[in-house]
DNA sequence: TATTAAAATGCAATCGATTGTATTTTAATA
DNA sequence: TATTAAAATACAATCGATTGCATTTTAATA
């Protein structure tokens, strides 16, 4: 009662048939008779068989299984982008394990350690903030296994990277302050360890330097870039003996914060100080005024990072080469920016 | 070079053991020898051996792997509740496969076709609005493999669900209206043969009627909740000939959009309408004036849920048995009720 | 030291599908 | 009809780990 899973022997046992030849007929081999196949067919589908794909996939050593970490699956960007990759995996016929590294690196490590147990054909990474090197992604290399990083990738050649060009974002979100009559720009920086974090630093800073005005450390405060820091990074802003007039901020949770805390102060926003933020998570548009962000289609980064694995696992000859794919970003101008126009 | 996996079988010749001995004593087995134990421990660290899930999962037919079934999981409240699940499920050794219906009850079917064919061990789905019964779960059934409903679940007796008390909630939900002296409320209900949405619809219904309040066909408006239909409902509803002072959502996404053109029509919120939303998704707190909303726990039903859900999978004892647990909501009052106090 | 129970290890089948090679069947040609 | 190539099917090993049963080794007792 318990063991009512059909077998290809039990098709063949009752059609008089081998079992090959009924593994053979149900991939469509051209070696089996079209009579035969019908007819196995039409058993099949009596007795409702499903090929275990335990045993097909321990016979073929690959498992249609791709592995996703990212730093939390409920931050927008990120479940986005899931969305993106299930989809594009389940039309290859591929499974998706997704996990979540919290931003812990040792967490990170041991779901590596899972999935590699799991013997997942292909991984995509947006790492943690933790995260500094790749060593614990050597296991992969090792046995063959492509990498697609996204979003939040490493600086390493003979990477596969799917993302987006966090300097000239950076650069353009900044210079649209500029072009706002601001001053002194103050910029919510993340950790600087991560790559995008550092390129959308550096992007703020040679938009300043272009337009001639003075870079100040001091204005540049690096964070976690979650919900409380955004007070904690304005109280430490305006303690400062500038007249900030402009903030640019590495996310948006840490601009809408930002925002919100501003405003209890009395502030005015955009004419006292002008806000832009990065990657238009939802909360973007409703919060009020509305915030200038930057627009980091997640769902197009995880179709695109699927393809490019899809591709790496596929096809042999290009697991050699490395590929990086900068998804397209625009700057979405809403209230928070809105002055002097 | 290809073929470097290491196996039971390295290890055992390696060591002039057979591999049932390896076998045993990788998973700890009494039956050997702590000296031996040793050894083969060391020689695996030192070859780098990782158990081989799939050999290991066919023999002993269980994949522990759960699928989970999520209309969306972008929403808000399911990318909540997905974090919850995975981080319950790779606690206990799981792994989980995350497909979303995109609120398509075919979509739903191919899903649960491709999880049998995984031969996942437990499936955790939440359904989509199409879906009117579960006629395609029956392979599921059959094969005993246990099935936990959560949020979206259908109200047939012997299945398993996490839920929260909708009719209850929409209950005191619409009661805070009222005693915010609303006179008439408006609800936007949603697709009426989701449970959960017919059950807010009741607890709408029952709290007008306790408080002598009439009830009018009209001003109840179903709809799929979508951003878009805010505005639409909106607009049918003051085309209506009743003074709308009260409105009670079925959601936080179909409220907010209905705040953003209430404002733009020029309407005072909470003063000359008030609105209750539904599952304090964050821009429930963004919006102005601040959404009162019911806080719906995602991650805690997620959490739950997979709970329950390897109970059953893990205790065959309890797979005859039937469970529904309720998780607490609770009414977070905001500016958008604001009003008379 | 002989006996025996217990502990440790080995043997071999098994999970279900796949696949290279061998064999049988069919059909085409001389 | 005999011959032969091609088509169809069967055989058997394999993927790697697990597990009931058999055998060997160890240690304890008489």
């Amino acid at each position: 009662m318990d063991n009512d899973e059909v077998t290809i022997h039990d098709i063949a046992n009752i059609l008089g048939l081998n079992s090959s030849t009924v593994s053979r007929a149900l991939s469509n081999s051209p070696r089996v008779a079209k009579k035969t196949k019908d007819r196995i067919f039409e058993k099949a589908a009596e007795l409702g068989y499903q090929r275990n794909h335990l045993a097909s996939n321990l016979r073929k050593s690959k498992t249609f299984t791709l592995g996703v970490i990212v730093p939390r699956i409920s931050r927008q960007f990120f479940s986005n982008a899931i969305a993106g990759i299930e989809e594009t995996a389940f039309k290859a016929g591929y499974n998706v394990i997704i996990c979540q590294s919290l931003e812990s690196l040792e967490r990170e490590q041991g779901i590596v350690d899972t999935l590699l147990a799991n013997r997942v054909d292909g991984l995509l990474i947006s790492i943690s903030m933790e995260t500094k090197n790749y060593d614990h992604l050597q296991g992969l290399k090792k046995r063959n296994i492509p990498i697609v990083f996204f979003d939040r990738h490493c600086n390493i050649p003979g990477n596969n990277n799917v993302i987006i060009d966090d300097y000239k974002s950076a650069f353009i979100a900044t210079e649209h302050l500029i072009l706002k009559k601001c001053k002194e720009i103050s910029h919510f920086a993340g950790p600087q360890n991560l790559e995008i974090y550092r390129n959308r630093f550096k992007g703020y800073k040679a938009a300043l330097e272009k337009h001639n005005l003075p870079f100040r450390e001091e204005l540049v405060i690096t964070s976690k870039l979650m919900e409380k820091e955004g007070s904690e990074n304005v109280k430490k802003m305006l303690a400062l003996p500038y007249n900030v007039d402009g903030l640019f901020c590495a996310n948006d949770v840490v601009a809408i914060s930002a925002i919100q805390y501003l405003k209890k102060q009395g502030f005015r926003i955009p004419e006292d100080i002008a806000i832009v933020g990065f990657s238009n998570e939802s909360i973007s548009s409703v919060i009020e005024p509305a915030l200038t962000t930057v627009n980091q289609p997640g769902l197009e980064i995880g179709i695109t990072a699927t393809n490019l694995l899809l591709e790496k696992i596929m096809d042999e000859s290009k697991k050699l080469v490395s590929e990086t794919i900068i998804i397209k970003t625009n700057l979405i101008e809403r209230k928070s920016t809105m002055r002097f126009s």
